[in-house]
RNA sequence: GCGCCCGUAGCUCAACCGGAUAGAGCACCGGCCUUCUAAGCCGGGGGUUGCAGGUUCGAGUCCUGCCGGGCGCGCCA
């Protein structure tokens, strides 16, 4: 139940060793007590007996026994078996569910928190998507896990900053300027094929739309030659690109062209913001890439490692030994022609982190990612960071599946499905189930059909369902002309005698331990298969007893039970951000 | 070629820092609504946890090597 409890097992256990004098001669391992799989071998478990079997030279069972015979009595423990290979097994007094069954009613949406995380303050950054365009599917993945994620460690007392790093700077922004000019220009009468490295969704289309209203460019003049001399091999798109930039600013001004940039920005991130909120996900801070150069950060960042001398040249260009910290090659930071590198931004952007006093910083990124995460570490332990201080998830692909095929997600080919898209489609409850229903480190196939069929199939309304019946029952309690007494509850708990009231009371009193997993091990998907069985657990048991009968103390005893649940499924969903109904 | 992630029932997936007899849902078959919402419940069959070794009281879980799938290896961001 509580940690509590398990950590009173401990204590017992830990006095029982002190007392057999166990550990003066050989080394200890940890005292561990583990819920039981099944309810035959109590409700805790501990495995001491069996890890010293080796040390004390005895079997475990022997061992086992002589720990039992000196385990100090409690309130809390009503029977200790030795069991299996030498399991010391646990079972708890009815009285001891009781007190939590009474506490889940106390503390309600308090219940399952715990300061397991106190003096950890995390820096959470999540999405962080391009804003190049809106969100698609798999940012909505992100989105989801991240404020899942946020709201499993505020529960267990850390304090969470949730951050949005916006990469504002870079080739990518005067790659979007051009496309929304290009459009600019050809929604002005201009006819030119498109270059297919550009950004080519139809948002593009709109804010290009609004340049005349919006920006001091008005007309749409196609400066002669723009498209001259182009090279037509799609490997040398890149330089493509840099050509139409080049002619685009040469034609327009830097400071007409700058205007077109932050216009298409402002709109896109606009945009991100609206959809984020709109889908449940909130930020306490949005962190422009721009202002690291702007305040200096970068340089700063580039001094500590000169002078730390992990940095020389080649080239033209400086690097920094990320190999001398187990990176697989150096890393250039600033370019031969004086530019800094989006690398460079982003270990000044870490260090940064860490000076604003964050303990442990938690990156949740696209699996495609991941070869990345050497060199920052590198970077930050180059600074004179720990590196253990970072802490990266990596966010397996969502596929989406339409008409049982693969759906191709991609920004610049303009055929992504948008997050918005989705919500509207399944809604937001669904699809922020769905996308933490799944381990983050494993794929994700996401059948639209299914999603958007009726919605039988969809697990959210199973666990909404639960909340909702228990909601139910509350008003029939009241259309009767009943009132639930809770001080007749409190005093009639051992009336809850059924296999399924003693199976449901060990399952809600998990809750916080789940919850602990859930935060420590960054998988809110604990929750979701948690929540699953209290509300399988919970309509069996609707089917099998009726709640409000005659018998007013056995009536107030089941409703407090069911009460609890409802109270638990609700933590639980809101915990997940979903919506807990009480009318379906 | 090197690196990271993943292989569990016909399908989609669980299994709580290594624990006792590996569990659900879907699909298939058969039952339960005059009684608190049938978006629900009850019952049934289904497995050499990709393969081969190793570590130990104990391995789906840890280590090594294969096989298969996904992703990554820019002076892009």
């Amino acid at each position: 139940m509580r940690p509590l409890v398990k950590a009173a097992i401990e204590k017992l256990v830990s006095s029982a060793l002190a007392e057999l004098s166990i550990g003066k001669d050989v080394s200890l391992p940890p005292v561990e007590i583990e819920r039981t799989r099944d309810t035959q071998h109590g409700h805790f478990a501990c495995n001491i007996a069996m890890r010293l079997t080796k040390e004390l030279k005895k079997s475990p069972r022997d061992i086992a026994n002589n720990l039992v015979a000196v385990i100090p009595e409690s309130s809390l423990i009503k029977k200790i078996e030795v069991a299996g290979p030498g399991f010391i097994n646990f079972h708890l007094a009815d009285s001891a569910f009781h007190d939590e069954l009474r506490a889940m009613l106390m503390q309600l949406k308090r219940y399952g928190e715990s300061s397991l995380g106190e003096g950890k303050k995390i820096l959470l950054e999540f999405v962080s998507a391009n804003p190049t365009g809106p969100l698609h599917v798999g940012h909505g993945r992100h989105a989801a896990y991240g404020a899942c994620l946020a709201n499993l460690l505020k529960a267990t007392g850390h304090e969470v900053h949730r951050e949005y790093y916006v990469n504002d700077a870079g080739r990518q922004m005067n790659i979007l300027a051009l496309s929304v000019w290009l459009r600019f220009l050809q929604g002005g009468g201009q006819e030119f094929d498109f270059p297919a490295a550009a950004y080519q969704g139809g948002y593009i289309k709109e804010i290009a739309n609004r340049i005349g209203i919006a920006t001091s460019v008005e007309s749409p003049v196609m400066p002669a030659g723009l498209f001259d001399g182009l090279p037509e091999d799609e490997k040398d798109n890149d330089l493509l690109l840099d050509m139409l930039i080049d002619r685009a600013q040469a034609a327009l001004g830097a400071d007409a062209f700058s205007e077109i940039l932050q216009l298409a920005l402002t709109d896109i991130l606009t945009d991100i913001r609206e959809d984020l909120a709109e889908f449940g996900v909130n930020y306490d801070e949005w962190f422009s890439e721009n202002s690291l150069t702007a305040n200096g950060a970068v340089d700063r960042a580039l001094k500590l490692l000169a002078a730390n001398g992990v940095t020389y040249e080649k080239g033209g260009a400086v690097w920094f030994r990320a190999t001398d910290y187990g990176d697989e090659k150096d890393r250039v930071v600033v370019r031969d022609n004086g530019r800094t590198t989006y690398f460079a931004s982003d270990i000044a952007y870490h260090l940064q982190k860490r000076e604003r006093g964050y303990t442990d910083l938690v990156d949740v990124l696209g699996a495609d990612h991941h070869g990345y995460v050497p060199r920052v570490r590198a970077g930050l332990e180059a600074m004179g960071e720990p590196a253990d201080c970072l802490h990266v998830e990596l966010v397996q692909f969502v596929a989406l599946y339409k008409g049982g095929e693969k759906a191709q997600m991609s920004t610049r080919s303009g055929e992504f499905v948008t997050l918005r898209e989705l919500r509207d489609e399944v809604g937001n409850d669904a699809a922020r189930l769905f996308f933490v229903m799944r381990a983050n480190e494993q794929h994700l196939d996401f059948d639209l059909d299914l999603a958007k069929s009726s919605s039988n199939d969809n697990p959210v309304y199973y666990l909404q369902y639960a909340h909702a019946r228990v909601c139910s029952v509350m008003r029939q309690l009241e259309e009767r002309g009943y009132e639930w007494d809770a001080g007749e509850a409190s005093d009639n708990l051992a009336l809850l005698k059924e296999p399924q009231e003693h199976s449901l009371l060990l399952l809600l009193t998990r809750y916080p331990e789940v919850v602990e997993a859930a935060a420590l091990q960054y998988a809110p998907q604990h929750v979701v298969y948690y929540l699953k069985e209290l509300a399988g657990e919970f309509h069996a048991y609707y089917n099998a007893h009726k709640f409000i009968v005659d018998q007013s103390e056995l009536r107030n005893a089941r409703l407090m039970l069911v009460l609890a649940i409802r109270q638990v499924m609700r933590n639980g969903l809101d915990m997940l951000g979903v919506s807990a109904p009480e009318h379906m």
